[in-house]
DNA sequence: ACTCTGCAGAGAGGA
């Protein structure tokens, strides 16, 4: 029976004397979860689980000899599982104890991976540190990440030339930037595959082996994640590159091997072996004491490393659910055989950590030392959301991951069909009207039903029609995709806050710090001559010895004034990064400065690189996007002789663009992005001016923290010398404008010329105004509806926007020309069934960045404002600042009267 | 209570 429950109280760990002699005890005060019974963990198949209290009553589990180590980690209010535990009456009360077949798990939720445990158990310092600070680009890794591909093309019966070529092939710029050139790495990997394959033939010589490659293991109950090498006859099988002539594997490769002997023990496996493969072991290096020939080495794995592993990996989840730092002296590994003992040392230094290797240097200035605290809690608070997504894999049904859009489901496997090269093509078909935020390009959990118990591998979402393709590694049967939880984004945020504090240089720091002014060249030179505002934006830009903060509201040109300034920049034969958290925001901004180049025949196209995923970039920047795969020499080219860069703020913090470095970096939607965020592109330059508007919407983060405030924004407080706002809008007619402008800008938001100013329908050709109601002819209007009372829906309200929209077109608007803005995406679709396709029906979120000649707004609220989405007015900004020509506000008259700011709009739309 | 974009991935190795 497992026992699950939270820890409700002090843990007493003692010795007592049994009858197999002296034993260690820990006594844990349970309470059952907080609304279910105590051990009621979720159903499985076996039987295995049983509730064992119900309510909240607290009981007793006992954890017997080594697990008391487990218990040592414990605090209140952590969670704690025990298999196969056994109840035991004690003064009538059931309590719970440990037996002989028993794991107990800290924090199941907490889904550890498998190079974590690897790195903790030669020293959890190192898993720290790699946590921090990444690892860079270095060739043993490459070629490591290569040796591996190939095996796995092998395991998949693909030829060894063939994909020796084609894998080097695709790592082209990675190669380029480390010098390398192809045929010297392909010997050296041909070296090491030669071992692999005489291992595999001897393996068909002796029997029919069944393998699986690269298989992706999550499991619930230890949790733990990884993905293993192979699997070979359900028993784990781990490659390394290097060379280890000892009778047995080294002790962490037998661990991580047992970490996947544990996965796989989930996934209904039972098995004691674990190989490892070391391809650098030749013929020649016949080991004296063995006469080992072959590169593999098989171990037996006892019930003894598969607790110790779970130990091991307790240690982690119950460090980081406090929310310690390691110091080192929790493992007895010894610093002078560390490789990365220097690292260490400068890193406890610099950030004053208790660590075993000692401290070298400064210690960071007391603020300083405060930032990095406090931003690294909100990034980990990040990835424990990360984790809870995961944790709903199992926690949730199939239909209600469905009804969270997380997942499509039922979907009607087709069929299968092998790619060149060993990998897969999986085809499906989806049931009519489902549907989910799953993305082409995206990558997926693609399983038969359950992508935990069941047979699941990542895939790639190829085509999303009613027909799904997909490619993976294996040919799962597929019949359900999950969204994938990656932690990627957050690791990338705690490195760049890593190197912004510990790698930036002190100026930078004193400018983020606000320890000093930014400092500005004498220009004198007119970049904009009808727009002074504009003007004085490049200027600063341009002239900025550190940085220049431009705010620009909705419509004042922002994406104009960047790419006026990246030209400026680019004609001074500087080097320019541009960056967004969007990959949308970076095409657009790209796309602007091309036209300017191009006008100014400042610069050759040639010279301008969109780095990023095929999916990511848009189909109109594709032909600037840089190709991964190629002749290193001419991938690293393309890159380097790139006068401007633009990326991502994520793909800024990848290992080929941290290689980087430019004169200046320009972040445009600035106040969208988190302070980690904005540092993974500022990292990379010299000076840097952000472009943004921190009163339209905030950085989306997962847990309420302090990553909510942008670096825009707080620079912008804190640096006033550096600031200029724009303040002449193209786009909107003056009576819609003025709401935004008073509410939100002091006033200051004025129409960048007459015309702008009175722009209305009846400039559009065949529009003519008067064919619309009365009511409907003013810039702004208002249509009182009595909505339904549906929380995230209102019928009433999708079908009066499905009224109004045939109106616009009886009145001559193209269906094109208008668009629908709903706070829930629930509504959204309401509405997309009420309206026409070619009406642009989206969140408010989504049209950030855009425009329509005009916008319906629908407000979903019956009687009162209240839920959150409605307390930040941030979001009615953005809205109400979409249109250039109409704008229809529709909603219950009483419900927006309850609120003062939807109370002042109500007023300006009704006049 | 709601909104929701990024990322190839996790692990690759050196005494």
């Amino acid at each position: 029976m497992h026992v699950r429950g939270t820890v409700a109280g002090e843990v007493d760990v003692r010795s007592v004397a049994t009858s197999y002699g002296e034993s260690e005890l820990a006594e844990v005060p349970l309470r059952s979860a907080d609304d279910a019974g105590i051990g009621e963990s979720p159903a499985r198949g076996d039987g295995g689980t049983a509730t064992v209290a119900d309510g909240r009553e607290t009981t007793t589990v006992t954890l017997w000899n080594k697990w008391t180590e487990s218990a040592e980690l414990l605090e209140p209010g952590m969670d704690l599982l025990v298999t196969n535990a056994k109840a035991e009456e004690y003064q009538g009360e059931t309590q719970y104890a440990t037996t002989g077949d028993s794991y107990v798990v800290v924090e199941p939720s907490f889904l550890v991976s498998v190079t974590s445990i690897r790195n903790w158990v030669e020293c959890p310092r190192l898993y720290y540190l790699n946590k921090l600070s990444g690892v860079p680009l270095n060739y043993p890794v490459v070629k490591g990440t290569l040796v591996h591909e190939v095996f796995g093309d092998l395991l998949r019966g693909r030829d060894l030339e063939e994909s020796i070529d084609a894998r080097v092939e695709e790592r082209g710029l990675q190669l380029g930037l480390l010098g390398e050139t192809p045929d010297a790495v392909k010997e050296e990997i041909r070296e090491n595959a030669t071992a692999i394959e005489g291992w595999l033939e001897q393996g068909r010589l002796t029997e029919e082996d069944s393998w699986r490659s690269e298989q992706l293991l999550i499991s619930e109950t230890f949790g733990i994640r990884g993905r293993a090498d192979a699997v070979r006859r359900g028993a784990p099988v781990e490659l390394k590159t290097g060379k280890n002539l000892k009778k047995e594997p080294r002790f962490k490769d037998k661990v991580q091997a047992a970490c996947y002997a544990l996965l796989l023990e989930e996934h209904g496996g039972d098995v004691d072996i674990g190989t490892l493969l070391y391809t650098k072991n030749s013929a020649l290096d016949r080991n004296e004491e063995t006469g080992d020939l072959t590169p593999a080495k098989e171990f037996t794995m006892g019930d003894g490393l598969l607790k110790y592993v779970v130990r091991l990996r307790n240690e982690i989840a119950a460090m980081e659910t406090a929310g310690e730092i390691p110091t080192g002296y929790e493992a007895d590994a010894k610093c002078e055989y560390c490789f990365e003992q220097d690292t260490c040392m400068v890193v406890s230094g610099r950030l004053d950590q208790e660590s075993k290797a000692g401290q070298i240097g400064q210690s960071l200035p007391d603020e300083e030392l405060e930032y990095f605290d406090r931003f690294y809690r909100a990034i980990e608070e990040e990835r424990r959301e990360v984790h809870r997504e995961y944790a709903k894999l199992w926690e949730q049904t199939a239909e209600e991951r469905a009804d969270d859009d997380r997942a499509l489901i039922d979907l009607e496997f087709l069929e299968k069909r092998p790619l060149e090269g060993g990998r897969w093509e999986l085809r499906a078909r989806r049931p009519g009207g489902a549907n989910s935020k799953l993305r082409e390009g995206d990558l997926v959990l693609a399983s038969d039903g359950d992508p935990v118990r069941g047979s699941s591998e990542l895939a790639r979402i190829e085509r999303l029609d009613d027909e799904i393709v997909l490619t993976a590694d294996e040919p799962v049967e597929v019949t359900r995709l999950d969204v994938y939880p990656s932690e990627l984004t957050t690791d990338r945020l705690l490195v760049a806050m890593h190197d912004a504090l510990l790698k930036g240089d002190e100026r930078r720091k004193d400018i983020l710090f606000g320890r000093a002014d930014s400092e500005f060249a004498e220009i004198e030179e007119t970049f904009i001559s009808n727009n002074d505002r504009q003007n004085e934006a490049v200027t600063k830009a341009v002239s900025a010895n550190d940085c220049a903060l431009i705010h620009g509201p909705p419509g004042t040109g922002k994406t104009y004034t960047i790419a006026r300034a990246i030209r400026a920049m680019v004609e001074r034969g500087e080097r320019v990064l541009l960056s967004a958290f969007t990959n949308r925001a970076v095409d657009n901004a790209l796309e602007a400065l091309l036209e300017q180049l191009e006008d100014a025949d400042a610069l050759d196209a040639d010279r301008v690189v969109r780095v990023g995923s095929e999916s990511g970039v848009s189909d109109g920047m594709e032909p600037y996007r840089l190709e991964r795969a190629g002749e290193p020499a001419d991938r690293v080219a393309e890159l380097e002789d790139a006068q401007v860069v633009a990326a991502t703020t994520a793909t800024c913090g990848s290992r080929v663009m941290k290689e980087q470095s430019f004169d200046a970096a320009l972040v445009d939607e600035a106040a969208q992005l988190t302070e980690p965020g904005t540092c993974a592109a500022i990292n990379l330059a010299e000076r840097f001016v952000l472009v943004g508007d921190h009163e339209q919407l905030p950085p989306v983060v997962r847990a309420e923290n302090d990553l909510t405030e942008s670096l825009f924004e707080r620079l912008v407080d804190l640096h006033p010398e550096a600031g200029v706002m724009l303040t002449h809008q193209y786009r909107m007619n003056q009576r819609i404008q003025a709401f935004a402008s008073n509410e939100f800008y002091d006033g200051q938001l004025r129409p960048a010329t007459p015309d702008v100013a009175a722009r209305t329908l009846d400039d559009l050709e065949g529009v003519s105004r008067d064919r619309l109601h009365e009511s409907l002819q003013d810039p702004v209007s208002f249509v009182d509806v009595e909505g339904d009372r549906g929380q995230y829906t209102d019928s009433a309200e999708a079908a009066r926007i499905a009224a109004l929209i045939e109106a616009y077109e009886a009145a001559g608007l193209e269906r094109s020309e208008i668009g629908v803005i709903a706070p829930f995406r629930a509504q959204v679709s309401e509405i997309s069934t009420h309206v026409p396709d070619d009406v642009a029906v989206d969140t408010v979120d989504r049209f950030q960045g855009s425009s329509q000649e005009v916008i319906v707004v629908s407000f979903t609220a019956t009687g009162s404002l209240e839920g959150p989405i409605f307390e930040d007015y941030r979001r009615i900004n953005v809205a109400l600042t979409r249109p250039k020509r109409a704008l229809v506000l529709v909603g219950d008259a009483a419900a927006l009267a309850s609120d003062p700011v939807y109370e002042r709009m109500l007023e300006w739309a009704r006049r």
